[in-house]
DNA sequence: TTGGTTTTGATCGTTTTTGATCGTTTTTGA
DNA sequence: TCAAAAACGATCAAAAACGATCAAAACCAA
């Protein structure tokens, strides 16, 4: 029997084993035995070790992972929408940044991609009250402070008046903000009264408001007030943002840039 | 036999040893052998010396390095596999919840099984710096409030000074911590002073202060002082628990529950 | 130098890990 | 519902790693 050179030591490759599942959410046994090099019976005894440990669950055919992300992007509909669209805002987004900056971001599909540009940042400061916001920055990255609050479920922030006391404490350079909601006659509208609390008081907080919405966004009004239009001071949308209502913007003193 | 003059002396290449390991995480034996120019057999003799200091892990094939992993359970699947004893530490845990309690929960893998149990639980106000937690509890279950902070990447936690301004404002029933090092004289320690300070100021918070810890906690001394022993009002370990320590504590006022 | 101690490397039997085989169980799809 | 296919677990053999032991080499003090 030939066996080849041992490549990394047992520990070290269910630490990957572990990494692989819980970055795919689940994984087949044959993929993890072609990734990793080694025979299904190893990764059966791996996964046996892992689950152990409480890290995976086997299934049949392979195993999913226990550990559990805060993001599921995978299904949502909404993130997926206008993903193209929310990639070149964030990107536009991310010009805006610089070096040592410390910055704050919302919640939100748009905020969340521009979050996915920062991870090699290791000179910024951010705050967020993102929960997916963090997860995407929690391996490596800038410096993540939260805001602490309650937590919304549905979109997977903290909100309310315990986020006040936080905001107090930091010095915000610019605030990456996303909406539900762009009317020129009612302002940022979302649609928890909470939520929209939150980001006023962040709105108040910032030196610079910088207001991420795709195209969608425009014209549409949501149930909880925010803040009027005079709080953002940029607003980066598409190229699909009605021109007519840009115009209406650059008239009231924001700047608009489309992506 | 021929031996070569040797080329350094063997505090000094153990020192090397040392830093070649902490340096890449992991070291096989048999690269530690041609790195350093001697047999295995002394490659042996210093592993094991080194882990004797406490400084390396021996595997088969090679070592891991406990030194910037500071005895945290990233790469240490050793800790890890007292999953059993945990999961009958967090179910006597869960038996001291009474309905409507407002309960903290602190970072740590033996409070996370608690968290898991916590699911079904909407009538439970849970107040928490453990991202992972948080994640556990997201999709549903009791009101959860994040207490923000600073994130510490190693543990998921939030931490930091800018904690306390938000646990002022809630009230706390019982808060369930978890701890890296329980010792009769030096009381509860842990690996880094921020999450010490916050573990602190958490305890001088709630109510009733129950600790959960596996019985390889006992006798261990961390780097970073947390409390004494006498704010911890019920500690929660299993059968493995030595029942001299568990004595002394029974006798400075603790109530003990091997589960 | 010399004699004694410590350190090192080689040898060898034992243990651990790994991969292949094979009968059994589970899943899939007609 | 039944049969083929895939996945599984148990078992065994090969290979690598291990620990104990012993002798040679290096070291050290007189």
């Amino acid at each position: 029997m030939i066996l080849e050179v041992r490549a990394d030591l047992a520990p070290e490759r269910r630490e990957r084993m572990r990494n692989l599942i819980r970055k795919a959410g689940v994984a087949r046994v044959e993929d993890l035995k072609s990734d990793l090099k080694v025979s299904v019976a190893t990764v059966r005894r791996d996964l046996e070790a892992l689950e152990e440990e409480g890290r995976i669950r086997r299934v049949h055919g392979g195993a999913v992972s226990m550990e559990s992300r805060l993001e599921e992007e995978v299904f949502d509909d909404k993130a997926n929408l206008a993903l193209k669209e929310k990639r070149l805002i964030a990107e536009e987004a991310f010009k805006l940044i610089g070096t040592g900056d410390s910055i704050y971001l919302d919640g939100g599909s748009t905020v969340l991609e521009l979050a996915r540009l920062l991870a090699g940042r290791t000179d910024l400061t951010v705050v967020t009250n993102s929960l997916r916001a963090a997860a995407e920055l929690a391996e490596s990255g800038p410096r993540v402070i939260l805001t602490g609050g309650e937590l919304r479920r549905l979109s997977q922030t903290m909100v309310g008046p315990l986020t006040r006391v936080l905001l107090g404490q930091v010095r915000l350079d610019k605030a990456f903000m996303g909406t539900m909601g762009l009317s020129i006659d009612d302002g940022l509208t979302t649609t928890d009264p909470n939520e929209a609390f939150t980001k006023s008081l962040v709105q108040e907080h910032a030196r610079q408001v910088i207001l991420l919405a795709d195209a969608r966004k425009a014209g549409k009004i949501s149930f909880a007030r925010v803040s009027d239009l005079e709080s953002v001071d940029i607003l980066i949308s598409d190229k699909n943002f009605p021109a007519k209502t840009a115009r209406a913007l650059r008239k009231r003193g924001l700047k608009v840039r489309l992506a």
